[in-house]
DNA sequence: CATTAATTTCAGTCTAGACAGAAACTAATG
DNA sequence: CATTAGTTTCTGTCTAGACTGAAATTAATG
């Protein structure tokens, strides 16, 4: 795999934009190149073609692969792992915000709720600052659930809501 | 400014959050005290209460200021600045993600523009691979069309837009 | 305009986590 | 079951960037 001037832009920004979103930069760049190559590649053509170790290579994989962003497939008459990132964009981005969910959302919601049931007991915290912490937990569980909602609806119908966009706001005016 | 431990496990857990999402432990921490504060704070009751450098804070607190998620205020007799976060949850979630775009996404959609535009005159890169980034491109954009138009909507139809939630969807299927 | 309070800047230190390379492990094949 | 290809684990190194404390700067007050 020969990187040309486009791609090694696209995959090197792809990589600086990771690290911003707490992404390690080799895990962010092996997915920008597993999405922009055509045909699945192996842990060692991605090592010299982005120059990591293999090592790195390896372990990034796996990340990607616990992430479910990427697959193994095998090919015909080759003993070794060959990987395809998820080519749909729409699907990419359901399936990190899904994660993303799991791994911060979720244990943030359990931190709250623990908060909001010591605050019963507790006479030190003053009640302005225990409702502050609630309207968190009310807030995060609003958009929640909104999300779970908006995770059962069929891929066409989200575009089209999308394509809408401003014009449902005049429909719930009348309303 | 004593912190009760219901309030030390927010601000902890808020800090750790900052980590995995690209933003510097303190800069969090900060902005949970800063927002379960029922008064202003100067730098260095912040200093004192999370127990970091003077310095350190007075860095922070700059770097808050960028994001648009503190404001300073001043109290009657006494110099020193104080800093009060925005409370509505609604408004420091509108304001986080409108400084993530100006900073991630617009830098995105350029580079992406770049590599479709530099394209067109290039040979070596397979026009698969040409036309994967201009997927990219063109969801990003929609993304962000969408985000331009519900950004003008007022927060309480939007409110009342996400309590609909999946209703909405069979108001499209019938169209 | 000297004094003091408050803030910022700067230079150096420290550390988490990324990374390389070697060693260990696993499993396919003749 | 030895050989070899492929993958993972592990240990040590390196570095970006967070952080400190001191020095420099700024601004308010009598």
């Amino acid at each position: 795999m020969k990187l040309t001037p486009i791609m090694q832009k696209y995959v090197l920004h792809w990589g600086e934009m990771g690290t911003r979103w707490g992404v390690n930069r080799t895990v962010a760049q092996i997915h920008a190149l597993l999405y922009l190559s055509p045909t699945p590649l192996h842990a060692e053509d991605i090592a010299d073609t982005l120059g990591v170790a293999r090592s790195n290579v390896s372990t990034s994989l796996k990340e990607l692969q616990g992430w479910n962003l990427i697959k193994i497939v095998h090919l015909m008459g080759d003993r070794r792992d060959h990987f395809e990132s998820v080519k749909d964009l729409w699907d990419m981005f359901m399936v990190i915000i899904e994660e993303r969910k799991r791994r911060e959302i979720d244990p943030t919601l359990t931190m709250l709720r623990n908060c909001v049931l010591e605050g019963d007991a507790d006479q030190e915290t003053p009640p302005e600052i225990k409702q502050r912490i609630r309207d968190v937990l009310e807030f995060i569980e609003t958009l929640t659930t909104w999300h779970e909602q908006m995770r059962t609806v069929p891929k066409p119908t989200l575009l089209k809501l999308m394509k809408l966009g401003g014009k449902i706001t005049s429909f719930l005016g009348k309303k």
